[in-house]
DNA sequence: AAGTGTATTTATGTATACAATTATACTGAT
DNA sequence: ATCAGTATAATTGTATACATAAATACACTT
């Protein structure tokens, strides 16, 4: 599913690229970007830049002026506000996808599962980061509500930045996907009520990891 | 404040026409269009039309395929999801604006209440739904918080379709701006508590009326 | 030296021409 | 009649030229 063989436009390669920068910290915040410069950093005309750029200003990561493109990315604020609505929602995805999942998405999500557990003991932060994240969207797509995935998407994305020190912790890594497997064996049993104790209590354990640091 | 006297974009204006015909059901679920179809209806080049295209794809409301535009919209089981979330979240968001709201955008907020009061006993469904749903966006503005900010605003929108048979119901139009007042009472006292109450009773009502009527 | 008005530069906004992909219609064979 | 293959048409994707508006630099006045 969503195997993705069909050719991807550069407009979406390039909004990807962009989100990625500058949810990761490459691009610092109230850095000015121009479109002249993306075309000679990217080598491609301006509209599929355009394209991407509206829709990074749509999800408020930056900031299109006269003066140019201002990097706008994720607060710490954000983040405590982020973490306060998906401890309210994301539990709920969890219980839908619970009630729904059919086999072939649990053996979907299980490999996913199983290439986090495969990486937390090798330390490998990178892919445990990946797995990680598409573990969490796999849950949102198979409550099959897109209002909760449309939702649920960019607050987990906007997450990234500061997720790297955490899976770079390895108690934390270690317990991270303990967690996951106690939400995956909730989905798997179809236990709708467990599913979303256990994630409200992931996104809880989360949240004091990563906002206990300060900035 | 944002009083806008900016000019406004044509790509912005058309997303606006645009998204407003979809969430109001002008345009029907599965309907197709064309951008050359719409570049003569609405009299301008492919550019502006295609990017406001790709904002009403990124929120769900078309899907743009090699056939056409394909017209979403909003479910009732979208509307089902929408209602559980805000119920969840738009609480906290009132109970935030209590906290930190100023003089000037109290008396913004008061207008606002006013203006929906004028009209409610005239009975003049337009301009009730316009001040009903500002006051929702202005304390989702004054919360201070973006994410909030963002969560709501596209939940609170794609609901304005089903809103309409709510504000023509007499009895529903002068309930619902007796709990805006309540609402409002509280965040002018500062009543962060009461607020965020009055808040998640005022959706749970709003809720019940819109989705009891099915579809 | 400070401020104002103006010219210039630089940025995004828009229109249009061209490319590439995909859906559709049509023709022919079985 | 049905299906396969192919040609055609229609669609979105991309590049570029032009328009417009704002920020900046600079000269001039006071």
């Amino acid at each position: 599913m969503e195997m993705d063989h069909r050719t991807v436009s550069l407009a979406e390669q390039i909004f990807d690229r962009l989100e990625n920068e500058i949810l990761s910290g490459y691009y610092q915040r109230d850095e000015l970007l121009t479109e002249m410069k993306l075309v000679t950093d990217l080598g491609v005309s301006r509209t599929p830049i355009r394209e991407a750029l509206h829709r990074l200003e749509q999800e408020h990561l930056i900031d299109i002026t006269q003066k140019g493109i201002v990097v706008l990315g994720v607060t710490q604020k954000d983040l405590a506000d982020i973490f306060e609505i998906r401890e309210r929602i994301e539990g709920i995805a969890s219980r839908m996808a619970a009630e729904r999942i059919t086999d072939e998405q649990l053996a979907q999500l299980r490999e996913t599962l199983e290439l986090q557990e495969f990486y937390v003991p090798r330390k490998d932060a990178d892919h445990i980061k990946i797995y990680d994240s598409q573990f969490h969207k796999l849950i949102y797509r198979f409550s099959g509500s897109s209002v909760y995935y449309d939702t649920l998407m960019p607050l987990h994305k906007k997450v990234q930045k500061y997720r790297k020190a955490s899976v770079e912790n390895e108690s934390r890594a270690v317990q991270s996907a303990k967690e996951h497997r106690g939400i995956f064996e909730a989905i798997a049993a179809h236990d709708g009520a467990k599913a979303e104790q256990y994630t409200v209590a992931h996104i809880v354990n989360a949240a004091n990891h990563i906002l206990k640091r300060g900035n």
